[in-house]
DNA sequence: AAAGACACCTGTCCGC
DNA sequence: TGCGGACAGGTGTCTT
């Protein structure tokens, strides 16, 4: 579910609702997500918030002596309530705050992850070996054209390979390659520097509009308020089989590259 | 080193 | 109405 514009919502929603409070209490109603909550989680409290930041789609709540790390999955969401308000299915666990204010992780796949780690967070095993951000400017078009010289993978897996760039998923992949007019099959080392400018700019507009947007929601994804996003009346080609082209009004096509959907129009993407 | 397959898990939808 | 199968926004791990 949650690429990096979804993450970036989640992590603005519940920015109000930690700054400036300590963590009271971690209630883990189930432990069995995609890594194993362990008692470890439970030094978070007694700990005051100290910062929030997201690295690729992992959002990092920063503590005095560590902090938690925690990561959507594909069915995962954060919701803002009360301490005592009743939980629903699939609501794992609550970080429960100093005012009896809450986040409430919920998961129904149990893909995501709640984990302490002590400092410094960039060294842990998840985020080490992480590629660039894909909205700041170490990410460019000259850096992807560089790192795909010689990769004969489609480009789509390309730019989906977190240790390339992060935060670019399933629906944002196949909406870059749309609107830079690039074919997702063609082999990323096959493509030239002027596109990769291209796709370069496409990625970096198509996450910040979604963002604006609070994210897409297709099927499950909310806003911490509980509001969906509303980014997918601008989706292009996803989800839109068979559907018309936008540009050309050749109907869109699906295929599985690199075993997820892929969606694309044979016209426009070459 | 790179690329592909697979596993993890639940829910929903569609055709029969 | 029930049942089986396909599919879903991610990614670590294992095999080629």
């Amino acid at each position: 579910m949650p690429e990096l514009p979804e993450v970036e919502t989640t992590l603005r929603g519940i920015e109000p609702t930690l700054n400036g409070r300590t963590v009271r209490e971690i209630r883990v109603r189930n432990a069995s997500l995609r890594w194993p909550v362990t008692d470890e989680i439970q030094q978070a409290c007694g700990q005051a918030v100290k910062g929030l930041r997201r690295r690729a789609k992992y959002l990092l709540i920063e503590l005095e002596t560590g902090g938690l790390m925690i990561h959507l999955g594909m069915s995962g969401s954060l919701r803002v309530c009360d301490a005592d308000d009743m939980p629903h299915k699939h609501d794992h666990l609550d970080i429960v705050l100093d005012n009896n204010r809450c986040v409430r992780f919920n998961d129904p796949r149990r893909f995501g992850l709640v984990i302490w780690w002590e400092y410094p967070a960039n060294e842990h095993p998840l985020l080490r070996e992480l590629g660039p951000e894909p909205l700041l400017d170490e990410f460019s078009g000259d850096y992807l054209w560089r790192k795909s010289r010689g990769r004969r993978v489609a480009v789509k897996g390309f730019i989906m390979n977190a240790r390339v760039v992060v935060g670019v998923g399933n629906i944002y992949a196949s909406e870059a390659l749309f609107m830079s007019g690039i074919h997702p099959g063609r082999q990323a080392g096959r493509i030239s520097a002027s596109r990769y400018l291209a796709l370069t700019a496409a990625i970096r507009d198509v996450l910040e509009r979604a963002i604006r947007q609070g994210g897409t929601t297709l099927r499950d994804f909310a806003q911490t308020d509980g509001n969906p996003g509303y980014f997918a009346q601008e989706l292009l080609v996803y989800d839109r089989e068979g559907l018309p082209c936008f540009q050309c009004q050749a109907p869109i096509r699906r295929k599985v590259i690199g075993q997820r959907s892929s969606y694309y129009c044979v016209r426009c993407q070459k």
